[in-house]
DNA sequence: TTAGCCCGGACACGCCCGTGTCAAGTAAAT
DNA sequence: ATTTACTTGACACGGGCGTGTCCGGGCTAA
C-alpha cells in the first residue's frame, strides 16, 4: 500500500498540513481524496500537488478556507456567479477626478430624472417577509 | 436637505437593513456612500438600490458579506484571480462512469510517469518558512 | 435653544472558522 | 497477537463575523 497513494498520516507530513487539517479540507469540499476498501483516504500526487498550491494561496493572499470554499461555489454554481456579477457591475464606479459635490449634484438629477410614475419609487422598501 | 439623498436612518428603513448594518457594510468595503461637508452619510438612488440587491443576494444564496468581500476582491485583485483559477483547473475532476478503484490505478500509472528524474519528487516537501 | 438626528468608538453576545486533542472502534503491519 | 495507524465523533478554545446597544460629542431643523 506505500506504493502509489499515501496514508493521510504521509500525507500530511509530505505536504505541511496536519492529518485534522487534511480532513478539514475536505469536508470544507476543497480536496476530497479516494477511500481504500476499509476507508483509508489514499492521497495521490494530484491532491499532493493540490494541497501544496492551496497551501501557498492562502499564506500568499491571507485568505480563508472558506473564502476558496465560496470561490469554488463561485466557480461551480452559474447562477449564484451571475448574481454576484450583476451586483458589481451595477457599483456606482464614480470616476476619480469628479469632486464629490459635482457627482451628487449629478446623482441627485439622476434621481429627479427617475422619477417616473410608471417606475416604482426607488425609495420604496417592501419587505419580503 | 431631504432633497437628493437620504440620511442614514432613512436609508436603513427604505432598504430594510439596520443604520448599525450599513456602517459595517460601508466598512467591509461594499457600499461607500458620499458624504455630506459635515460628515453624514448620503445615499443616493444607485445605493439604495445596491442594498437592496445585495440583500436579495445574500438571502437567495446564503452567503455573507464576507462572502461578497472577497468575490470583490476576486473581482478587482487580477492576481488573486488568477491563483485561484489555476488551483482550480488542477483539480482532478476524474469521470463519474470510471470506478475508483481504476481511477486510482491511473493515477497510479501517472504518478510513474511523473517520476522524471528531471522533475521534483511530487511528494516532496519544502517547509517555506 | 432644544429636540432629534448623525458620527466614531466601544462593549457584548452568539455563532462559525481553524485547530488541537482525546476516545472508542476497526484495519494494517510486524 | 500486539502495536501502530486510520476512522468518525466530540469537546475546547481563541478569533472573527453579524448585530444590537450605549456613550460622548457634533450637526440641524423646528
Amino acid at each position: 500500500m506505500t506504493a502509489g497513494a499515501l496514508t493521510i498520516q504521509q500525507a500530511a507530513q509530505t505536504t505541511g498540513w496536519s492529518a485534522r487539517m487534511l480532513r478539514y479540507v475536505e469536508d470544507a469540499g476543497l480536496i476530497e481524496p479516494l477511500r481504500s476498501p476499509a476507508g483509508y483516504r489514499l492521497y495521490g500526487p494530484a491532491e499532493l500537488q493540490r494541497l501544496r498550491t492551496l497551501r501557498a494561496l492562502l499564506a500568499e493572499f491571507d485568505i480563508g478556507l472558506t473564502d476558496v470554499g465560496f470561490a469554488q461555489r463561485l466557480h461551480r454554481d452559474a447562477d449564484l456567479r451571475a448574481a454576484v456579477d450583476h451586483w458589481f457591475a451595477a457599483a456606482p464606479r464614480r470616476p476619480e477626478h469628479v469632486p464629490a459635490a459635482d457627482w451628487l449634484r449629478w446623482e441627485q438629477d439622476k434621481h429627479q430624472r427617475l422619477l417616473n410614475p410608471t417606475l416604482l419609487d426607488p425609495y420604496a422598501f417592501k419587505e419580503t417577509a
